[in-house]
DNA sequence: ACTCATTGTAAGTAATGGTATTACAATGAG
DNA sequence: CTCATTGTAATACCATTACTTACAATGAGT
């Protein structure tokens, strides 16, 4: 069990733009051989991020780049646009009432994770698209 | 996206176990109402929980226990009873080699979560299962 | 030894969600 | 006006989850 592509690709989608920024025009087709998968999930991804005030994309003409440095655009923003604001446990939502069990689950265990969740989240917010444009120049360098 | 019932499930059984034990027999039925899901669900729960070392099942004659204190049994250790230990996120396996991100998307992203996935295990291992019985039982009392 | 509620497990079904793909109208710079 | 591109809908396919039925194996109680 684990969460589905689109963050990732959103990453990789910003992140490509970020690198490419100048040099190459950053369209749907084109950064869908990046990640490798159909321009049509990379238009729905910029679509996202687009709401989210990430990014302009160039309807027509085509490309597209950032509105925000990348030092100032988190994970956290990034999962934000491409992941619906649920729970990060699916809790039955039916338990017997007439147990003790089961009338308090959902409060008490759904607290917790909620905290949790919300750390995750934290961690995300430390995380900027920098750190990783860095990260992957010091890997360019090094090979 | 979020996980699975399959966590909460664990966790509801165990509570219902230790809250119940001495009481009523913890048969896979008895389970089953409480959480409101097929008796097969509960008995293949217990399954993975008896393989983690967490309960014992009377086979035949019927009924569950707990193998260790609650105040020693972790989310953490139920967790990973129960999912796979696999990566939070599923990065595309196959980027583009040619693109400098699509080379280095999966390292770099990659640690980054897995440092994220650690802090939300360790999270997990700091809430045991007396927590969760400890909340129940408040949440009764104001009642 | 027999009984019987229960567990363990397999097999099949239904529902859900993610991804891929095709198709096409709308866009907008040149 | 042209044309590559975006935005979006519709469809298909596949994997996973949860539900359900069925039945052999178990083991305490009689």
């Amino acid at each position: 069990m684990q969460f589905s592509f689109r963050m990732p690709v959103a990453v990789q989608v910003l992140l490509c733009i970020a690198k490419f920024d100048g040099v190459f025009k950053t369209t749907s087709t084109f950064l869908a051989s990046s990640v490798n998968v159909n321009p049509v999930i990379i238009r729905k991804t910029l679509g996202q991020l687009k709401a989210a005030g990430l990014v302009e994309v160039a309807a027509g003409v085509g490309g597209a780049k950032l509105v925000k440095e990348p030092c100032d655009i988190t994970l956290k923003e990034i999962f934000g646009a491409v992941e619906d604001d649920e729970d990060l446990f699916h809790i039955q939502e039916h338990p017997n009432p007439q147990c003790p069990v089961g009338r308090n689950i959902h409060k008490v265990l759904g607290d917790k994770l909620s905290v949790i969740k919300n750390h995750m989240l934290e961690d995300f917010a430390n995380i900027t698209l920098e750190d990783l444009l860095e990260d992957i120049h010091n890997a360019e360098q090094s090979r």
